[in-house]
DNA sequence: TTGGAAAGTCAACAAGGCTGACTTAAACTC
DNA sequence: GAGTTTAAGTCAGCCTTGTTGACTTTCCAA
């Protein structure tokens, strides 16, 4: 049977009128939106990187040792989502190239603290910025009531553990 | 120098007040909102294909046959930004377990052209209800214009060439 | 002082990207 | 009709980034 546009949500109940943004046909838009639009969202960072033979899976890390100067290797896992042996192959070359300085924890010895050095910032500011250029035009063009929205609908699609650690970035922690 | 949250697009002219949208704090948050929404964009329907030891690219296949059946794998490739063996080794593990049909063309018999069976039209529509139930559920709470600009937003974050193919997509082609 | 947490390491593997080289068949062009 | 181009497919080999499992070292805390 053809899809008719007409999801379930959307057909049961109140009339539907209100509700056609939520129709099956509006929901695969925004998956395919999503799809495309995350593709351009990586594609500056990933060419600088490519050059620099880096990875994505680096620039995540460099972007979270930033974002929280001093974090633990855990509190790392945890945000990204990986396990430490994958994230310990790119932490250990980003401290081999020097971009990362990892500090034995004063409180507690186990733990390591992590840092970008200047080479580190400097890194992760051209990446940064490629991206932030993207979203700058983006954000620009759309206006910001689009960009409120946007940034509403991100936050609800969000597994509800990452959406804690997603308000936990706010302001330094 | 440690990020004082205005950035220079913001900073410039105007006087800035109606432009704090745009300030470097602003995007770096709403690059933060995208890494973690894509996360669970992909939750679902990854956690159905792990089971079924088939990956994203499996579904990514799956999805875009579904939406343009019919479709050449040139046009598919073009769609995907994926090279020919990559696509290949996918579409290949699809038609031999019987969830996507390749038939020779008539007009060009050079082209083969890529249908979903009653399987694979079964296993899309498994993957992309789990999908859809995420994003059903993040559009009904954020409201719908909330999901005008989040849809706005990202439109205006692909890259023109996916654009092109996401606007190819709005009905049929 | 001992149990367990945190960190790191080694090995092996898989998915899914990539390049390069090559074949086959069909269509197009001169 | 011969030669070129195009679409598809294949083989081989490589890389990144994810996974499990087993293990060691360090060292805090009960």
């Amino acid at each position: 049977m053809a899809d008719n546009g007409l999801g379930h949500q959307a057909r049961s109940g109140q009339g539907g009128e209100g509700l056609l943004f939520l129709t099956d046909d509006q929901l695969r838009r925004g998956i395919e939106a999503m799809f495309f639009a995350y593709r351009g969202f990586t594609a500056d960072p990933d060419r600088i990187l490519s050059e620099k033979s880096y990875g994505r899976a680096h620039h995540r890390a460099l972007h979270f040792v930033h974002r929280s100067p001093g974090t633990t290797v855990n509190n790392l896992l945890d945000i990204l989502g990986v396990t430490k042996q994958s994230l310990n192959r790119v932490l250990r070359t980003l401290i081999e190239d020097g971009l990362v300085e990892s500090k034995v924890g004063v409180k507690d010895r186990r733990e390591r603290h992590l840092f970008l050095t200047e080479d580190g910032r400097e890194l992760e500011k051209v990446l940064s910025e490629a991206q932030r250029k993207r979203m700058r035009a983006a954000y620009r063009e759309a206006g910001p009531e689009a960009v409120a929205g946007f940034r509403k609908v991100l936050e609800q699609i969000m597994d509800p553990e990452m959406r804690r650690h997603f308000d936990q970035l706010k302001d330094g922690v």
